[in-house]
DNA sequence: AATTTATTTTAGGTTTGTCTAAATTTTATA
DNA sequence: TATAAAATTTAGACAAACCTAAAATAAATT
């Protein structure tokens, strides 16, 4: 089955939304989507229809067992483009987000598979996200926020929280990057602030704040 | 200034149909473009509208400097994504040019300067047809018809005439690949046929029709 | 040159995905 | 629990890109 661009950016944006919270409403994902919360209810109605969504007037929606499976479709054609903008093409990681955006609608499922051996089959975006491999499955991602290691830790940076320009802004000029090594070298106790080093070799203070955005863990 | 993949795809069948009549009508365009005629009326006074495209009712169109510039932008990324899907993605490059029908109206231009370089700035795609660089410039192909070759001469396929299947599926299994040297051992004055070596190594008879559609040239 | 035929355009309709404004339903609050 | 506020849906409209059928224009033929 093949969907529309709309389509998709609807179920990619309810399937994102569902990690965080349980059941979605129509007035998020209107803001997510910056469309006006009566266009979301027509597509809520279309997608219905299609049967990828369990979805009852007024009572809430939530994505079907297929709408997961071609949200996890489309988030692995996305991740995929992400990493060979980043490791062939040698983009910056914080700008293969938006190019990707376009991208991931090309759904051509034997370039997606060619990609895929082309780049070696990574189990990781460049963000540190994971890739659903063809069957939709996802390598389970174990980490921890920067702002819990206690002093004297260490781990590598495996995925940011945000993706917004703000933080990536900040990130990018602190020299982090997703497989940067962190040790935490002290935590200030006033404002939760911490001393780190950057691969054994560059010192930086950073914010709770900050810290808190920055995930620790398993990936590679 | 973006344009919509309708749009693109207007613009770029006009630009072909001209390379090979000066003067194209909108019956052709409409049969070319499977749509009817009355579609075409339309297009064409949003593409005037746009300045992409000289056109007074009933006396015919073509398109301005700038309509000329945009198909080239569309042809450059059209020729780069089959480059990149014939030699990075390992396809048949019978199978390239529908993937790169989606991938062509992707048109972040850092997004394509990169892809670009990353190729090694190729100059003709993997069918021989020349790759418009970033000013729009293309080099010129300068290619004779095999069949117009003499016995005992040689040289590299630099193109097919026609992407037709039944063309492709012939030169697959006759193993004529472009770049393949070709030379001619006997040419039989009964059908015209010719007997050539193909790399040095295999030797194949092939029809006149056949070899009237494959170019021999300076590309590479 | 008049008439037939072919081409092109116009007029008006459809679908997709959006919108605004109004109506309905649910949730929160006094 | 009645009422106010918020969320959701419905109704009707619009632009893009297509369509069919009819009208206008150009080209071909007798």
């Amino acid at each position: 089955m093949k969907y529309t661009v709309s389509e998709e950016n609807y179920i990619k944006a309810i399937y994102h939304l569902q990690q965080e919270a349980e059941r979605v409403n129509t007035m998020l994902l209107a803001s997510t989507l910056e469309t006006k919360p009566a266009s979301i209810t027509d597509m809520l109605k279309k997608l219905k229809t299609k049967r990828l969504l369990d979805y009852k007037p007024y009572y809430g929606f939530k994505l079907s067992a297929e709408g997961n499976r071609v949200a996890l479709g489309i988030i692995r054609r996305h991740r995929l483009w992400e990493f060979f903008l980043a490791e062939k093409l040698k983009f910056n990681w914080e700008e293969v987000h938006e190019m990707a955006e376009d991208l991931e609608h090309v759904s051509n499922k034997k370039l997606i598979d060619k990609l895929d051996a082309f780049l070696g089959y990574p189990k990781f975006d460049p963000h540190g996200d994971p890739i659903p491999d063809q069957d939709g499955k996802i390598q389970k991602e174990e980490h921890v926020l920067l702002s819990e290691l206690k002093v004297k830790t260490q781990g590598r940076v495996t995925k940011i929280k945000s993706h917004s320009t703000k933080i990536m802004d900040l990130i990018a000029h602190q020299q982090i990057n997703i497989g940067s090594k962190i040790t935490v070298k002290k935590v200030f106790e006033f404002d939760e602030s911490m001393e780190i080093v950057i691969d054994g070799k560059t010192t930086k203070n950073i914010s709770q704040q900050l810290a808190k955005n920055i995930f620790i863990g398993n990936a590679q």
